[in-house]
DNA sequence: ATTATCTATAGATCTATAGATAATGC
DNA sequence: ATTATCTATAGATCTATAGATAATGC
């Protein structure tokens, strides 16, 4: 685990972004408490001491992760197709669009963590709410499309997390057309 | 915290029981990985050196926990009120009728931890899938049950959990009809 | 005498820091 | 000369165990 992708030596900027990226990964493969701060330093192949020259903290670079990658989808994609679009990252994290954007893997394996943690996951989630709830005129908007969210998130729990059958092995297609189709009729705007 | 509920000095059973107590009441409050045995030999009112004379490790307490109390729900409630009956104990874990099965609680909170804790929790959702699977004929059945139960978890993990709003302090009722009438569009032998 | 309970501590992690070393730019 | 990087280690947890102590039952 000593080689991650090669880094150009003793440059501190492509140094900083090689451990964001690093953390990133892994902080969607493991979560964030079952992540160590020397696993993070090994893939980006510099010292784990640089972690904290760069960063201060682990909790400061996972802000910094969440902050960094982890608005490009609500920022890339229109609201109306943001359901969708999440639930097919989670469903193929590996032939999805907005590319890198793994934060909600990231908030399902660390929502449970400590406090900090949680609260940065938190935010992430409140600005995926909010942009679902415009999208309906109904006066209770705000729960129907928490309780979409949640709905996208449970599948991805079962799916990515729990591995759990038949959701884990189950064709995208299928789980979209299901979870859309039943999400339509709490949500109006949805695409 | 030295104190909990007064135990029976000297007496086996009893320790033994108040160490599975005190471990469920704190393994759905924080989730497996942090929970230490300390906290629970100190809630119990024992020693913690006691938890592995009676149980031999921390895993295998959970996998008592599990096997004790988180059954309760399934084996007490027919098949078609299992989900509402899972989601106002999710919703409202005070005033739960199938006293003291807060395996949910539980299983949401552990999940994502170390192998052994998600095999076991694995293993409890799938018995709820499996119930609720067989309360419709469509084809795939198996899929929609898993669909449904996704959408409980991630109720449960939105409020409980990451406590985020509006969900975590909305008024069951409404939760449960916006949930129930949503899941009946998916699966038809809900009551 | 038996066995439930406690004391003391080994051993494994993990985050974080202080201070030494080595590579670059002037 | 500056600063990016590494070495070595402190200090905080946590699980687990070996062995001593103390309470009960015959």
């Amino acid at each position: 685990m000593t080689d991650g992708k090669p880094v150009r030596r003793r440059h501190a900027d492509t140094t900083r972004q090689a451990l964001i990226d690093a953390a990133a990964g892994l902080f969607a493969e493991r979560g964030y408490d079952r992540t160590t701060v020397r696993a993070i330093a090994d893939r980006a192949g510099v010292n784990q001491a640089l972690l904290f020259r760069y960063f201060g903290s682990k909790t400061a670079l996972f802000g910094e992760v969440m902050a960094n990658d982890g608005r490009r989808r609500l920022r890339e994609t229109p609201p109306e197709r943001l359901l969708e679009s999440a639930l097919r990252g989670l469903l193929d994290p590996a032939g999805d669009a907005p590319q890198g954007d793994r934060s909600l893997e990231v908030f399902l394996r660390s929502a449970g963590g400590e406090d900090e943690v949680a609260d940065t996951s938190r935010r992430l989630s409140e600005e995926y709410a909010r942009t679902l709830a415009r999208l309906t005129g109904e006066e209770d908007a705000e729960l129907r499309a928490a309780l979409v969210l949640a709905w996208l998130l449970g599948i991805g729990l079962t799916r990515l997390v729990v591995r759990q059958e038949p959701l884990a092995g189950a064709d995208p297609e299928r789980v979209c057309r299901l979870m859309l189709d039943a999400s339509r009729t709490l949500l109006e705007g949805l695409a």
